[in-house]
DNA sequence: TTTATATCATATTAAATCTATATGAATAAC
DNA sequence: GTTATTCATATAGATTTAATATGATATAAA
């Protein structure tokens, strides 16, 4: 029942370009740095994070990326869908055809109730409310 | 964010055990015939059930399992748990020490977020929830 | 125009995890 | 003692995860 490190970096990520736009394009070397995960690693995760649209991204000296929208655009669902597929506990939710057992099967039942509170969660969060949790997480430490 | 094939079958295992009570001892022969799993494999998973005292056992001919307790005692979410761990998206949620970067990270409050709305499934569904619906789904079936 | 800095594209790999299967001992009913 | 069953542990194949590696392509600045 894990959220893989795709997933996981993803939402850092795309967190990290929120809260560090400063307008100028944002090298995946800097990202790294501050997130302390493997620069080659982040290069393919924003891969497909900029294939689906959701960075602008410009090559060469002084290149790097940007979000393409403003952060109360994207919600951890959106982030984590695009890495990990559809957040379902179990396959059979997903598949066109369902399972063989599905007239006699209550466990599904369980399972699409897992999803659901799943989604509730995370399509209710936006980039822009960890932003804001950020801020204030950051303001605290001085009273600490 | 998929629970393992452990987790399905325990769920299955033990509604198969509490639909098919009888008073008898069921050997995981019948069980695996039913629910079509293999018969190896479910041993090998209802051994960590008998373990934590969720069911009795009998060896030998005529031999088999049952509830150790009434269907009504068993939340989904203890069923789980025992084959899957603890229902955290991501490990740091259940280290002691937690995670280095807990002071900067936004994240964890998400996982944290999720981790309770799956809990707050798990652990409000019964075993006897399911047997319920399961003879809810078998008396429609007459009328389709 | 060269050099440094980046993204973009694929291939490869080591380790872990999952999903079983296999073998055989211990126990109990008949 | 034969059969049916749980109990215990070892083994194995497949898949996924989590990276690392290599190199091509593009751009800005020196």
């Amino acid at each position: 029942m894990k959220i893989s490190t795709k997933g996981r970096y993803a939402l850092r990520l795309m967190l990290d370009l929120a809260v560090n736009n400063t307008g100028e394009f944002i090298p995946i070397k800097r990202i790294a740095e501050r997130q302390e995960i493997s620069e080659k690693y982040l290069e393919q995760i924003i891969t497909q994070i900029s294939r689906a649209g959701f960075v602008k991204s410009v090559r060469g000296s002084q290149g790097g990326y940007q979000l393409a929208h403003k952060p109360e655009d994207y919600t951890v669902g959106m982030i984590l869908r695009l890495m990990e597929g559809e957040l379902s506990p179990v396959a059979c939710l997903d598949e066109p055809g369902g399972c063989e057992r599905a007239d006699r099967c209550v466990t599904v039942e369980v399972w699409q109730a897992i999803k659901e509170a799943v989604e509730n969660v995370v399509d209710n969060i936006t980039l822009a409310d960890l932003v804001k949790r950020y801020q204030e997480k950051g303001e605290c430490e001085y009273y600490i």
